[in-house]
DNA sequence: TGTACATCAGTGAACGCGCGTTCACTGATGTAC
DNA sequence: TGTACATCAGTGAACGCGCGTTCACTGATGTAC
């Protein structure tokens, strides 16, 4: 890199010779990257995934990029900045996805909440590196105030909502709706948290812990008085 | 530091000029600390807690107890060392607080899960430290073999222990007990690092969401068809 | 259609920092005789 | 009761590393005239 650029720099013959080799210099990157912003959050989701938070680093990213070091300055202030990018890029993606669940469910709420809870922990799986800059700890807890942003606010709500409905159809038991998706926020977070971080996932499959847990979630919903408006 | 300690290597007459001055020479930290070992550890929680598990570094431990960069390499191999041991330290502690909450319940499953819950929620809250280093991402997340210790399988059979016995006596539906308490782990787990790591904590007061939670759970654990076991 | 010029998006060398770890050393302690 | 000596638990200087960030710069791009 060093020396292919040295060489370019070194004068008009060798730029001429370029030309004449091909009309479109092959192994010569272009000053103008393109679209570095958006390189640098896929580049650096790819390396949390990787080496987890901690080890995105601008320098490594630079490199992948095939970029110098102090190019991404360009696009972000500081490493905080990215950091932040990425971590409400997630709470995006994660709350498409979580919208998209309650929107492919079948009607009512224990399929809603079945989907959506799939769709926690799912996510969570697939997207480690997304899921690690949103709630990991050392990132977000340093910065609560990420939290509040509109895109993690939306995630909660949609759940919210959900829970909101299941109680005007007799579904779910009265109480505060939001305490009540706080708690299935929680049950899922932590089996998504533990299986991640931890590597805890308990019964050798793992797709039967899942059923049990939305089971006990589901039926500790329940209003307590209505047993007649069990699901299947 | 440096200073009093080339001062008192000059030779004999320093040496004596102490004994004069006072039979104690009070400004001088003795060469040999004492318990080391435990001062590191102490003060390597107190860092954490102060600063995240990425604040924990051996210099400034060093310096917080007046003793040189290398004098943690005399009781730990390295970093990582320190580390393993706080960790290890932690589910001990973590193991005996679940084992105290359920001895000092009143009998039933009932009981004892609420007070295991909030034992468990409560050791998080205020000993952000030991749960960071047992849990926070990035340590064993990469150390995934820890949560294999002795220590960690003692406290998760606590659970499993207390769920086959609300089996035995009704409180608690069939099915694998392993299954069971992992969810009941993994919804109090999240309650708990949602709280500590992201400051996520519904309801102004915070007490009301914990007994919410918890009665959710417990209706949630009952067999279907048998409301009569249903305790206060 | 050209041209001067402002602006944008890169470069690469350097700064300063804090880190884990090593190493030869030394003072303190305990123990065999 | 003393003394030689092994061992233990410290010291402090240094090494090498990777990091975020800055800075003067330069090539590329777009735009007004």
């Amino acid at each position: 890199m060093t020396l292919s650029t040295s060489f370019c720099n070194s004068g008009l013959v060798t730029s001429s010779a370029q030309h004449a080799d091909s009309p479109e210099p092959p192994a010569r990157a272009p000053y103008h990257h393109g679209d570095l912003r958006d390189a640098l959050l896929d580049e650096g989701l790819r390396l949390i995934q990787e080496k987890g938070v901690h080890g995105l680093t601008l320098r490594e990213l630079g490199s992948r990029l095939n970029v110098s070091r102090s190019a991404p300055y360009r696009h972000f202030a500081d490493k905080d900045a990215l950091l932040s990018a990425i971590c409400q890029a997630g709470f995006e993606r994660f709350a498409n996805a979580l919208a998209e669940a309650r929107d492919g469910a079948e009607p009512g709420f224990a399929a809603r909440l079945r989907a959506m809870g799939l769709a926690y922990v799912r996510f969570a799986a697939e997207n480690r590196a997304h899921f690690e800059a949103m709630f990991g700890s050392g990132f977000v807890g340093e910065n609560p105030e990420q939290w509040k942003a509109a895109e993690s606010a939306r995630s909660f709500h949609i759940l919210v909502d959900v829970v909101r409905e299941g109680q005007q159809s007799g579904d779910v038991r009265p109480g505060d709706p939001v305490l009540l998706a706080s708690f299935i926020w929680s049950a899922v977070h932590g089996i998504s948290v533990l299986r991640i971080f931890v590597g805890f996932e308990p019964g050798s499959a793992g797709s039967e812990y899942m059923k049990v847990s939305t089971e006990i979630l589901l039926s500790g919903l329940r209003p307590t008085d209505s047993l007649q408006n069990r699901e299947n």
